[in-house]
DNA sequence: GGTTCCTACTTACTAAAAGTAACTATTGAA
DNA sequence: TTCAATAGTTACTTTTAGTAAGTAGGAACC
């Protein structure tokens, strides 16, 4: 039964997502994330380097890469490890916490990949009848949604 | 194997959130949502109306509930059907497609809820640290991190 | 017959986050 | 002496999220 540290007698139940001030709230924020999936994923085998990351993922740029791999170093989900070289060297590597997350992180690349045309076909139909509706509107009817 | 219908020539061998361009990518943005999340897991089981979904999603506003239904309706997840009774009736109800998608989402809030303590103490290291490596650097010693 | 209530939205505005591009530090090598 | 390499920052712009108030069509109340 978790605990609630913070000064008034608080007793918490259990974490609900669905309760606005619930801290699952914020932490479905970051794990459903873009990046987040995109960098879990490249670490879930094998400890990467900052660069070799940002060349693995197309299209982030430094400070994104950057702000992902701090949000999950806090978060506990990847560990940090600086080497005093020159040039630098610092490698990230998933934690054990952060191998609990992964899988399910996967499954949704997974499923973007395998249903994204059926999506892509919802949108046409979707985006044509609006289109429809709208020129239906200049031509003087009067739409009403509800 | 996936077509593109735009102009240039182009054979798209296989999806891969991992490029760019790819509309998969957007499909993560979209589906890797916080309020996608509990709207879906809200819409698994039965239909719903506008204003249940925003009793039961704590702090939720009108706009972005809107927001995410729209977004939800045009990529074929749910279906919105509108009763023009007054007050006015819509009910929104998840799609096949949708229901592919719901367990996935359903089974990230799970994890949000049943890993939030140890996120919340991996927060706490990291931030205490933060602040004492703040504070030796006030005291005059040069922090580097690489 | 004016006011209030109901639902499911819009719209205008502000705050926060994402994205872009250029800059920094260190030092070994050309 | 300038360049290259890595892993970042920083300043700035654009996009998105969030807040609060307004809209529409009646139906019921006074």
């Amino acid at each position: 039964m978790p605990k609630d540290s913070d000064q008034p007698l608080q007793i918490v139940l259990s974490w609900n997502a669905y309760q606005a001030a619930c801290p699952t709230r914020l932490m479905l924020n970051r794990i459903a994330d873009k990046w987040t999936v995109l960098v879990l994923g490249l670490l879930e085998t094998e400890t990467k380097r900052f660069s070799t990351l940002q060349r693995q993922i197309g299209g982030i740029s430094q400070k994104m890469l950057t702000q992902t791999l701090r949000g999950l170093e806090r978060d506990g989900l990847i560990a940090r490890t600086v080497y005093p070289e020159v040039p630098p060297r610092v490698e990230y590597a998933i934690t054990p916490l952060g191998k609990t997350l992964v899988g399910l992180l996967a499954a949704l690349r997974v499923w973007s990949e395998t249903h994204i045309e059926e999506v892509l076909e919802a949108q046409n139909r979707y985006d044509k009848a609006e289109q429809q509706a709208l020129s239906e509107e200049t031509k003087g009817v009067r739409i009403i949604r509800f």
